[in-house]
DNA sequence: CGACCGATTGACACAGCTCAAATGAAGTGG
DNA sequence: CCACTTCATTTGAGCTGTGTCAATCGGTCG
């Protein structure tokens, strides 16, 4: 069922959905040269150096850091439609490979340099893009800081829904997950055993389906309230990004001549 | 003891360091418009969507996400020549304030674009330090996955020392750290009391002597080996930044002429 | 059929949390 | 210079979510 047609599809899903691209941008996208491949569960992903981008076309990928002794510790899941820089890994200790059965495209880092002098709206795009991994990012530590087991797994699976859906997957909340247990473990940062206690505890409240390969959420709105999930994080970076919490600062000094040209202090 | 003169100097030793500038580019970041203002710790930055940045010239600025209830935990922290995006708090539950005394310099984001517009080099260098950022961030994620309180409270020194002597600070290990030990907390995702614990712990070892607004570090090689540490990811985003793990992959199918036009596959 | 891997279960240990209270330090107003 | 407040640090004592260890079970593949 992997997807072998247009693979840059999902990437212009997303980025339209980001920032808007006209069809001139998609048509360069288009014409970028890929590289696509396979890739099995455990293979690492090896790099020329800063050579070569990877967008995912199907499947995950992952960016771990071994840990010593034995085992991994997940620090950036990759979805498709995601551009994951290879050169990353290059970081000793630090690693990329597939969750799972994936699709890959290797892009040469000069092909997207080139795209970005061509378009500065892909350029805007691709800040955006980096925006919103931040976004993640910092959502992720929240959540290993302040969500017990159940939330992060639960909150892992509300991302997952969001982000798969923004490139056009996971219709009907129905989500190929092709993870072993272990590996959901090295994502939200507990103990193999203990990821399937939550499994469990999720499967009991009725919430999900969680077969080998797929998920099936039956119940979202529970789903959301155990993960505690806000989906604005995922609108990081997107254009028109305003502010939505503005009222905060209601009752502050009127915006004045000057208050309007520089941000206002706000006594906590 | 806060400096008021240059305030973009930190920035530019940092980018110096992290890709190089000519001359004229730090010519471009000293034109910049500034406006420079003190803050004080708890008190909120709040901004214009998506109009200024800020550059912090002396103290910490963190991003933080309020936790229902009471509390907040800390996403990001920024050091002195580090530039915060001032529209991202603007998430709901999101903030920034200061840690302690600081002193901010707002930047409205159209001189920024002007000035990425006139430089491809100080765009580059934007980018790096997204980059970098980036790796900041993934590197927090695995500390707060597998190292424990200690490891991550010396993890978090380390970082900072190395991150204050980027920017020409913490000279011979001794650091600026106005913050309570609720903040280390908030940093470090434990409790108030158990962040005391550790303090604690580590003066109980001899490797540093931390004061109310000063930590002195003692013994930097045991503080590296509590926290692990190794300063890699730190040289993320770096030019000329090379593989130093490529022996990895060495033993592997011999470079022949397509794998060297595209990365290669290595069983893990 | 044997080997292997992932899922599952149970028993136990402990790092770190919570609650609660005492102590210390810094500032404020009289 | 002294009460008084406020906030940060410190200490103690249980409690609990997760980790660890160790089996068992089930499926898959050669």
């Amino acid at each position: 069922m992997l997807e072998i047609g247009r693979p840059y599809r999902k990437l212009v899903l997303k980025l339209d959905r980001l920032i808007g691209l006209t069809s001139d941008d998609k048509a360069l996208i288009a014409q970028l040269p890929l590289a696509v491949r396979n890739v099995r569960a455990h293979v690492k992903l090896a790099y020329l150096p800063s050579e070569n981008s990877c967008l995912v076309v199907d499947g995950y990928l992952c960016e771990y850091k071994v840990v010593e002794g034995c085992g991994r510790q997940i620090v950036q899941l990759h979805l498709p439609g995601d551009v994951a820089d290879l050169h990353v890994p290059s970081l000793p200790g630090h690693a990329m490979s597939a969750l799972g059965p994936a699709v890959v495209a290797f892009i040469p880092q000069r092909s997207l340099a080139r795209l970005f002098e061509s378009s500065a709206r892909l350029q805007h795009a691709y800040l955006a893009q980096l925006q919103l991994d931040g976004a993640i990012l910092r959502e992720r530590v929240f959540s290993l800081c302040r969500r017990d087991a159940v939330g992060r797994v639960a909150h892992l699976l509300c991302e997952l829904t969001l982000r798969l859906q923004a490139v056009g997957m996971a219709l009907n909340q129905s989500l190929s997950v092709p993870w072993t247990q272990t590996d959901v473990a090295d994502l939200t940062g507990i103990s193999t055993v203990h990821a399937n206690r939550v499994v469990q505890e999720l499967r009991r409240l009725g919430v999900v389906d969680w077969g080998t390969k797929h998920v099936q959420i039956h119940d979202w709105d529970t789903l959301v309230r155990i993960a505690n999930f806000s989906d604005a994080y995922l609108r990081a970076g997107r254009r028109g990004h305003v502010a939505s919490n503005l009222d905060e600062t209601v009752g502050e000094a009127p915006p004045a001549a000057d208050a309007a040209r520089e941000p206002a202090l706000t006594r906590a």
